[in-house]
DNA sequence: AGCCATTTGTTGCATAGGCAACTATCCTTC
DNA sequence: GAAGGATAGTTGCCTATGCAACAAATGGCT
């Protein structure tokens, strides 16, 4: 079924469709279970770790745009997940924390995140899986968005 | 500066980020040199491997949308690198082929794609990148999409 | 031949996501 | 303490992407 084209041996391709199948997957699972999207789930996440940050932090740590965190925060303040108190050191940011109400679905979801990655890793050894995430992150470091005039300097040996 | 938090070693994240980079630092290069998407590239990359098809093929080989492949074509189409002529076999269907303007541009854009290829794959092993690619072809596999019914039957042990 | 289910391609709609611009606040420097 | 640049958050806009619905055509079945 699966034919053999040179493009299914694109490791950017295969990179692409195999990220799309995990996040499709996994935002089906929290939608579904809890109407979480996931930009919502990686805020819930991170404020269950750290307590109480601010929507600067959220951005830093969950390497999101901020106008992601904002709006994923917004949601959850309106359902009652989030809270948001004033920050005396910094008049123009807020401090965010989860209420009671999500640190109750903050310990129904993380479990499922854990079994999810779980069943997604069976059959591979732990180096398998070290080296895999060893060359996400290279993968990650190599393609940063580089300015314009790098890009039209370096020609890659074309022409 | 990367702090490290659980988030960072969550699997589907670094996934998500890894590819997301890749793909966006690709579509960059393509968009700047020759103002192709990454459904066009591929599309054209097809065409150039796989010669007359239709736009059906072209989804079934590119596990794309067929929406998606259909707008690529269209645009392509526009510009003069992709021709239709009708399918004698099929009137529902039309037949894609590369143009001669099309050829010519596709002989320009695989070059940079192996040239990316080989750099973000540079010092890794051959048996790592096989490790790799095994992986995200079960990831990918493992992920598919099931139907709502097997979601709300399979708890994964909560609760 | 006629009907019905399936398939191909297309269009429209609804959502997600990112970038630029803007306001408010902070910090430095004079 | 006033001015200028930097930063946090917010809003609006534009594009990308995917699904549902549709029309045209096919193929099977009687």
């Amino acid at each position: 079924m699966q034919q053999m084209a040179p493009l299914a041996r694109f490791l950017p391709y295969q990179l692409s469709i195999a990220s799309n199948a995990v996040s499709g997957r996994i935002a089906q699972e929290y939608r579904a279970r809890w109407g979480l999207s996931v930009p919502e789930w990686r805020v819930m996440a991170l404020l269950g770790d750290f307590g109480t940050i601010t929507q600067r932090d959220l951005t830093r740590l969950s390497l999101m745009d901020k106008v992601a965190v904002n709006r994923a925060c917004k949601v959850l303040e309106d359902r009652g997940l989030v809270e948001r108190t004033p920050n005396q050191q910094d008049g123009r940011s807020h401090l965010l924390d989860l209420t009671q109400s999500g640190r109750d679905m903050h310990a129904q979801i993380m479990p499922l995140a854990r079994e999810m990655e779980r069943r997604i890793c069976a059959g591979f050894s732990e180096a398998e899986l070290e080296t895999f995430r060893a060359m996400l992150d290279r993968l990650h470091r190599q393609s940063e968005i580089v300015d314009a005039d790098d890009i039209v300097s370096d020609n890659f040996g074309i022409e």
